[in-house]
DNA sequence: AATTAATAATTGACTTTCTCAATGATATAG
DNA sequence: CTATATCATTGAGAAAGTCAATTATTAATT
């Protein structure tokens, strides 16, 4: 699991920068906010899903209606109601993710025939062909956000935020 | 969520809950989003900072203004516009959170005399000991966001986030 | 030294996202 | 069959994010 060594330290990095350009935050690494994991992680998701969002400007979609397109390609017929449990998001936002979705042709919304009250959301023909694109795109983005991490960190992150992101207490 | 012993999946964690409460969203995870580190990096601090905040309520904090606090409290003397690249935020945002923590005695803004424009942000004697209770319940809540993870294991989630985190490409 | 260009904080406008309560349709429990 | 709960939806209001313009100050150029 522990596969940390490796790689250049953050702060070997940052030293070869050329000086001033992204100075003065370097000295606010060695403060106690600089070591939560909850802070951390607050800002590589931001600085990853703005780099996503920017790249996927080029498709109209963002993450979170890429996410939503996600899912929908999954082949597990998602309800609404659990794509806004599985993003962490309000279901009448997930409403008008997936009416845009929708009104571009790329999902459909139909009722579970196994309980009416929800609507399963699944990803058409040309939604599938849009996430294929789309998922070439977050890929890229994602390896330029972890291009400090090599594959096996990488792996290691991945099943340490797994386990944080599904197991999050109470 | 009663402290889990050490390293219980999340699936066998689910598996245990009463069926049909977070029901549906473990289906979700088989899915190729949830493999995406993007992805598991929003969805912990979703959980996360969701978490923090309820808990900060008390204190009438949430984890901005935690996070301004603590980092006036640190004894680097941060500039606003060092507070705004440090948190990923915007240079606005900044100003009327340093509002709300000055006007409630938390901080101080003053002039630095190298360079008159940036204002230099300090912790005040209160703004020290509402940091101190701050903390405490920060390090609380990261506690139950981290019930997953034993200590060597998230000391790597730390080290590997603090990496990508501070060395985000491009 | 005088002018020009850049940077920090601030304000204000505007957009997007979040949060919640209310509603109608359907399902489940008593 | 009545009461209760759940899902999707709408809409309102609060919070957060984005951006351009302004002022004060500093740095760079002539």
């Amino acid at each position: 699991m522990s596969a940390q060594p490796t790689a250049v330290s953050a702060t070997q990095q940052r030293a070869a920068a050329p000086a001033g350009i992204s100075a003065g935050i370097e000295r606010l690494e060695a403060t106690e906010l600089a070591a939560e994991i909850e802070f951390l992680t607050a800002r590589a998701r931001s600085l990853g899903s703005g780099r996503a969002n920017r790249m996927l400007a080029d498709l109209d979609l963002k993450v979170r209606s890429y996410s939503v397109l996600s899912l929908a390609c999954s082949g597990e017929n998602p309800s609404q109601r659990e794509l806004a449990d599985f993003l962490s998001l309000d279901p009448s936002q997930i409403v008008s993710l997936v009416d845009q979705l929708e009104k571009r042709g790329a999902v459909t919304r139909e009722a579970d025939p196994r309980d009416r009250r929800s609507k399963v959301i699944t990803a058409t023909a040309a939604g599938r062909r849009l996430y294929q694109e789309a998922s070439a795109v977050v890929r890229e983005s994602e390896a330029r956000s972890l291009r400090a991490l090599d594959e096996a960190e990488r792996e290691t992150l991945r099943g340490l935020l797994r386990r944080v992101a599904f197991d999050n207490g109470d």
